[in-house]
Order: C-alpha cells, then structure tokens, then sequence
DNA sequence: GAAATTTAGTGTAACGATACAGTAAATAAT
DNA sequence: ATTATTTACTGTATCGTTACACTAAATTTC
C-alpha cells in the first residue's frame, strides 16, 4: 500500500498538493500539475487511507445498522436497499449488527460504533422505550429509527421513518370484516414492542367500529427469543393449533407479520384446517415469500424502498449538517389481497 | 469524548501508562497507580479511539463479509450467524456488502475494505472465477471463501469452506430415485457457478448410477438480476410451469436451491399440478421457511452454524499469523425429508 | 559498598492524512 | 515603476493512539 508521500514523491510536489488533487481543489494548481499527480496516482495504485483521513476530518464513510435478525426476511429486505442505497449514492459502507430487540446488545453497539468513530447510525428496534437511543444521541450518534413514532408533543434529537403500524393493523383488520368475518384474532409474540402496541390497537379499533370489540381477541404467544424470528412463525403455528382447537374459535386471524402469519397458516393445516376454507389469514410486511404460500398469501405492502431512501437520505443530510431538526415520517401501508383470505362461508 | 491525554491528566500519570493499562500491560506499574488510572477512566466514561488506535497498529476490529443478497433468507441466516459469532468471541464487528454475484461488485468492495484498513474477509461467491478474490488476497486481505472448491493440486492463498455441493444435489437425486422417480429434472438459473456446476455434475451422476441418464434433464432459466434472490424463486416458477406443460414431463424435479425449490412448488400449482400427488420437489439449503411450504419441502441441510464457526475462525488465526497454511474445508449435507416428495404413483 | 538489575514509570516519534498559514513568482492596477 | 493581487504551490502542526528508547529510584547481587 502506497502513501500519499509516495505519490508525492513520484510527482515531484508536496503531499500537500497531492492532498489538493485528492480533494477536488485542483483549481489551485496548473493543468500540468494536476496531470503529473493524476498519473502518479494511477501508476502507484494509490487509494488514500480511510483510517488516516478519519482521524484528522473526524468523519468516515460509514454508517451503523442495527437490524433485530438479519436472519428476518423482512430485515434482510430493508437492509439489502439501505446497502445498495448508502452505498450507491453516497459511497458509504455499512457496518451492521443483530441486535435480537435487546437493549444491552443495542447499547454496546452504540459503543462500538463510537469508538470507531462512525456518527450515522440507522436502528431498527421498535422497543417500547427508546431513552438509550437518545442518550445514544445526545453522545453525538445522528440517529434514524425505524418501526416507531416519535413521542408525541416532544421534540426528538433523532428521526422516525415508519410505517403506519395502526393502519396496517386497521386495514388488515377491515379487510377481514368485509370478508364478513366476526370472530377476529390478533396474534403476536410476548412482548410488547411500539409497533406491536399500535397494530394492536388497529385490530381492536377497526373491531370496534364493526360493533366487534366483545370478541375481538388478541392472542399473545410465547416470547420470540435471539434466534432471531425463525421462532416468529414457530410461535404462529403453535397458537394456531391452540386456537383451531376452540369451540368458538375465530375465522379470521390477523399475524402480527408475515413470519408470524405463516407460522398461523401451517398451525391451521396442523390442525386440519383448510386455508381460506376454514379459516382466513392475513399477515403485514408484504415478503416476497407470501406469494409462494399455498395458498399465496394475503398480506399489508410496506413501502419499503421508499422508506430506506428517507432513512438513508436522512443520515446523509444530518451528518452534513447536524442543526437540521429532526422529522417524523409517516408511510402509509396498503392491502394486498391473495389467496388467504375469503368470505365468511 | 475524551482521550488518553485526559484520562492520563485527570489520573496523573503519563499517556503511556494509560496505554500501557489499556493493553493490558499492568505489570509494569505500581498496585495503586493501576487503580488511580482505571478509575479515571471509569470517571471520564472513557473508550479508546479505534481509528487511532488502528492508525497506529494496523489492526482494526473489524471483518468484511461479501454476500449475493441480504434479502435471500440463505445468506440473511449466514450473515446472522457470522456477525454473532464474530462479535460474540472476538469482539470484532462486520463490513457487509451486498455483491450480487458481480465480480466488478466484488471488486469495488475490496478496495474499500483495504482502504478502511480491513484485512479479514469473509466472501460468499461462487463466480467461477476467482481470480480477483485472489489477486485481493495478494494485495493483503485474509480470505475466506464460502461455497467454492479449491482448485485442486494447485495451493491456494485463500481458504475455502463449503459444503459438498455435488453430494448435496446427489442425495436429493438419489432420494427422488429411491421414491421410483425416473423422469428427473434439476432446475437452476442461467449462470454459471461453481457450486450450481457442482451441483448439476451431483445431479447427472445420481441419475446416470442409476441408468437415468438419458432422460434426466438439467433446465437452465433466465438470469437472476440483481434484485436479490426474490427472482429466484419467480424463475423457479416461470419453469415449473413451461415443465407442466410438455408431455414427458418430470415427476421429480430439484430445485438448485430452496428458493428455487419454493417457485417450483407454486409453479407447479399454478399450471394445476398437486404437490406431491402429482410431482415431487426438493430444495437444497433446508431454509426455516421450507417447514412452513405447504407440502412442507422436503430439503438437504447444510451445517451453517459449524460452517460459520470455521469461517470465523479461520479469518482470525490467519489475521493473527497470516504464514498459517490455507486449507479447505468440506462439509457434508443432510437429506431432510418431509411432503413434497412422494413415491412415483 | 559499588555495580548490576529491577521497578515504575516518562518522552517522543511515528501511523497517513488534512488544514491552514505562509511564500515566491507572475500578473494586474494605478 | 511601484504596489497590490492572484496563482501555484509548500511547510508544519495536528488528529489519538502506541512502540520504543530512555531514566531515576529502589532493590539485589557479589
């Protein structure tokens, strides 16, 4: 690896000068200069040290994901479009980490990130209480969160991209009640969770205005735990049997996400119960994997690559000039109707 | 954020025994000076720089890991099990790039890793070729390569670690040939790579073992773009349907891998074909999702989290002694069985 | 009791870049 | 013709660490 003094030294100038070329003033030189630096630049394979730049600008061209399981189709999804879009547009790389929804795993990721220097950070994590992501923040991370509101009436020092999640509850809900279906279920892991809270009150919302809030019932399952939401379906299809096994039970059930509605619509198969014969299912995020359901699954589409574009945007702009003030964004979701769910026979 | 100047201010001491507590070189000082230091550091909430500290060195703790897509569930679960393991053992944190398979791709994400001062790789490709992750090993970096072979009788300066491709597609054969299938067909996308070559010679020998070789067939679709692996599965299914429709069509039909496999299935249906009365799939990676398919998918298992154990491993003791001889490792699949294959009617 | 060794540190030059002040020569202004 | 300005550079301190050479005092050895 050659050094700046190397180039230096093959172009007859001063690092100085050669730095000059490296960062675009090459209207303070002669033509000819500017050509001997190029050239020795390109004979000695020259890349300047990212390392040695960090340390004097004070910025490198990263930024941190902290996703919950990359294991999660759905996270694999927005972090493949944050990548391509850092990367892309911005030449940044990323440095990414599972977090498993834990604050510790999320906290000393915020450490690492410090210490090596990174400031743009995009986080994934819908837990109830974001203090740590703020005093994250205050330590000088420009934070973007994904899968949360902001609290309301209070001026936030980081920004919110998500989805609607009442709404993708609501409309997931009401699709099932135009369906003519009466007896609803929302089925979720233990935990409790921002997004989860407010799809949970979407389900019940959208009950309520059908005059069917006395049995609407959220169904709570077993906690997902670190290994990263393949247990998501699991408990699904557990609570499907579970449910498939009462007398009164619902005949349209809503997933708290995709994983978790496959895991509901292979529980009701356990069981012997046709999908939508039986019962109807809708799941919320849209993976490419619901089509592929037998039968192909009805789900709610995020809009995630125009999500990722305002988070990643949003790090660019705030790390280039921190005094912006932070936002909230809001996407709305929209249904996607498969095979899933049908009328109520 | 506070340096070694102020921790060794506020400790009374000099910078370099705050380095030399920081590197754990406590020997060299008094019981008592020892404490004043940590306490200070532990009072200025102080964390070394990495990057200076790196500068300085010449080793940062971080690893590159190249992947096709982030968004195909395969390489979201290697990636989840190499950043934990990497983090968790060593306390190293993970580069990630999404490649799709484009060695110019590759390229410009070994530039970047060596310009970040990164030196250990990990890369998923299988591109034939691999002599640009060569010539990067020659510019410095520690590779490992998943799923390629070593070219063989010639040493290598990279590792490689990879399941036995050829043998995983040869116990899918044999197993549809153990249900009495005999008009067999392997369904891959068009480009070449090395595990998809394996895979394919895997194929033909189980079938010609087994006098099949004249009807079995290896369909080649179209490319799979870069949009990451949800096109896999859309071309399994563009496939399954051309199949359905020719009069000799296959009753056992591999896919190259799950998400093919899962095309495949829907394929199938789409063109009115009952999975597995009527023809009898399996996929190769043994993904979570293929328990929730409806037949459940019948798969060959690779051993992911031993594969990702070597992996890491291997980039750390050749990062700490890079003379340690390269070597490949090979792994064997396992055939798991469930519902869409079934005994030839 | 002098010399040798150990203990407990310190001072300073790097690592590879950039920023900023400085400068000598050329050109322009009056 | 003198001064002012512009052009085309260069020199050096600095970012936050660590490595290594160094030292003064204390202890051990002979």
């Amino acid at each position: 690896m050659h050094t700046i003094q190397d180039v230096a030294r093959e172009a007859g100038v001063s690092t100085s000068t050669v730095s000059n070329v490296l960062n675009g003033r090459s209207n303070r030189m002669a033509a000819e200069t500017l050509q001997r630096v190029q050239s020795a630049i390109a004979d000695l394979k020259y890349r300047p040290n990212t390392t040695a730049r960090h340390l004097k600008t004070g910025h490198t061209p990263l930024i941190g994901l902290l996703v919950p399981s990359m294991a999660n189709p759905m996270y694999g999804f927005i972090a493949r479009e944050i990548e391509a879009l850092a990367q892309e547009r911005y030449n940044f790389r990323i440095m990414i980490g599972n977090t498993y929804r834990d604050r510790d795993k999320e906290n000393r990721f915020f450490d690492d990130l410090l210490s090596h220097g990174v400031r743009g950070v995009i986080i994934i994590s819908s837990l109830i209480d974001e203090q740590h992501v703020e005093s994250a923040a205050d330590r000088g991370l420009v934070m973007v969160s994904y899968d949360r509101r902001a609290t309301p009436n209070r001026r936030s020092i980081i920004d919110h991209v998500t989805v609607d999640s009442f709404e993708s509850a609501r409309i997931a809900t009401q699709h099932l009640i135009d369906q003519g279906h009466q007896r609803l279920a929302f089925v979720t892991p233990s935990g409790r969770t921002m997004s989860r809270n407010e799809k949970i009150a979407g389900f019940l919302a959208a009950a309520k205005s059908a005059g069917l809030e006395k049995i609407a019932r959220v169904v709570e399952g077993t906690p997902v735990d670190e290994y990263g939401d393949s247990m998501m379906s699991e408990v699904g299809r557990a609570q499907a049997v579970l449910l498939a096994d009462q007398a009164d039970r619902p005949t349209g059930v809503i997933g708290v996400n995709d994983l978790m509605a496959f895991g509901l619509m292979a529980g009701f198969r356990d069981a012997g119960m046709a999908v939508p014969d039986d019962v109807s299912v809708i799941g919320i995020d849209n993976v490419f994997l619901s089509t592929l359901m037998h039968p192909a699954m009805t789900s709610v589409r995020l809009p995630i690559p125009e999500m990722a574009q305002v988070m990643v945007e949003r790090v660019m702009s705030r790390l280039a000039d921190p005094t912006i003030p932070t936002q909230e964004f809001i996407f709305q979701p929209t249904l996607v109707p498969r095979g899933s769910v049908a009328p109520l026979r």
